[in-house]
DNA sequence: TAGATTGTTAATCGATTAACAATC
DNA sequence: TAGATTGTTAATCGATTAACAATC
């Protein structure tokens, strides 16, 4: 394998938009719409104009000039571009707090995964049912993940296990990583991982508010 | 209020690194550590040295040459930049999969929130204990915000109902709003807004798979 | 002294924004 | 024709990376 700076990736922030504007394109697609501008999308999402159209430049949806994108083209454009068009098996480790609500949630359809099952290792969850997924327990993990070629893992163990898990998951021929967890994950250059930091937007979010009590208290004066 | 431009947050990637810091910083606390380089910590991040370098600048901690920071230090200067050595009190609407997830989830007290409350309009959930948090009809949310001078609101609501929430919310005072629902949220000048896109990492990690897939296919011919 | 690290300035890179011709 | 919008090129801005003196 070669070096991996090739993993890194461009217009990461282009990208973590993709799913904002297929959420909108699908829901007036159910409202019958035909067609929608790129003045209409960015408002909906909260950014300029100009953003909208460099973002969906990339997935090479073509539009018509004075008019806008047609809605199924854009649809189908941006799926294509996440390799969204064909759902992927997923399975789920760690049926805690935070997996039993992925487990429950019933989005993932629109959003190219399909949770297959959880995984657990404490006896009070297994064999129950959530949402129509049974939870087995993890040591079957590898064998099961090989024989239905699962390809993505969504990781939401605690901490302390995370590392070990993921090893798992990579035995059982998973090759992209969802985790949940705060451990930098060691994996092999033929994996890939994504680590969602939950606190980030609440960092974020703190910021903000401090700066607006700021604000406030210097105009207050 | 002034054009609100100013709204706009700089070094949003260091911000949203912050926590892993923290966390990190924490943890070594715990273990009876008391220095720590960035060197270390871009490690334990996945970062380069220099990032974490440039992200602990902007905190104002002040290391040693040749050592590194003191961990007490650390912990206290990215608290402050955060502005979360005083938790803040937050209130929590829609006790569905994941708003229960997150009431369930003990860490927030580390993330500079304290989750006092839930609300909800669904009579099976009304008055339940989740984690030692009540969960109350969202009809009393104004009242109960405003007498307890709560700031913060995440909001767990169904799509349809969430500016409505949104509004109740604000008419309690709440002026930060921790939103995941999918819903651009309209809001007064002096209410700031973070939303959560859980699939924006499902969109990276589907663009990473992606990648590496093609890069097999291409050398393996 | 040698190795490690901070703090800071400068260089590079990529993302965002602006501008505008072409089209409907 | 006038207004709206795409597609594209150029300009600006901010974030990342490199370099290095100063310090322990």
């Amino acid at each position: 394998m070669s070096k991996n700076k090739l993993r890194k990736i461009a217009k990461l922030p282009s990208i973590r938009r993709m799913p904002q504007y297929l959420h909108i394109a699908k829901r007036l697609h159910k409202e019958g719409q035909e067609v929608v501008s790129t003045t209409f999308l960015a408002k909906e999402l909260g950014v300029e104009p100009i953003v909208a159209r460099k973002d969906l430049e990339i997935t090479n949806v073509v539009g018509q000039s004075g008019i806008g994108y047609k809605i199924i083209d854009l649809i189908d454009s941006v799926e294509t571009f996440l390799g969204w068009n064909n759902n992927s098996d997923a399975f789920l480790v760690g049926v805690g707090a935070m997996g039993s609500a992925l487990l429950k949630f019933n989005g993932f359809e629109n959003y190219g995964i399909n949770i297959l099952a959880g995984f657990d290792i404490s006896h009070n969850i297994l064999g129950i049912d959530i949402n129509g997924r049974k939870v087995f327990h993890i040591d079957s993990l590898p064998n099961l993940a090989r024989r239905m070629k699962v390809n993505i893992g969504i990781l939401c163990v605690p901490e302390e296990n995370a590392q070990e898990v993921a090893d798992m998951m990579i035995r059982g021929g998973i090759r992209a990583i969802w985790n949940f967890t705060p451990t930098k994950l060691t994996v092999p250059d033929n994996v890939v991982v994504q680590r969602e930091v939950l606190a980030s937007g609440l960092a974020v979010l703190s910021v903000k508010l401090g700066k607006l009590f700021a604000e406030e208290k210097e105009s207050g004066c």
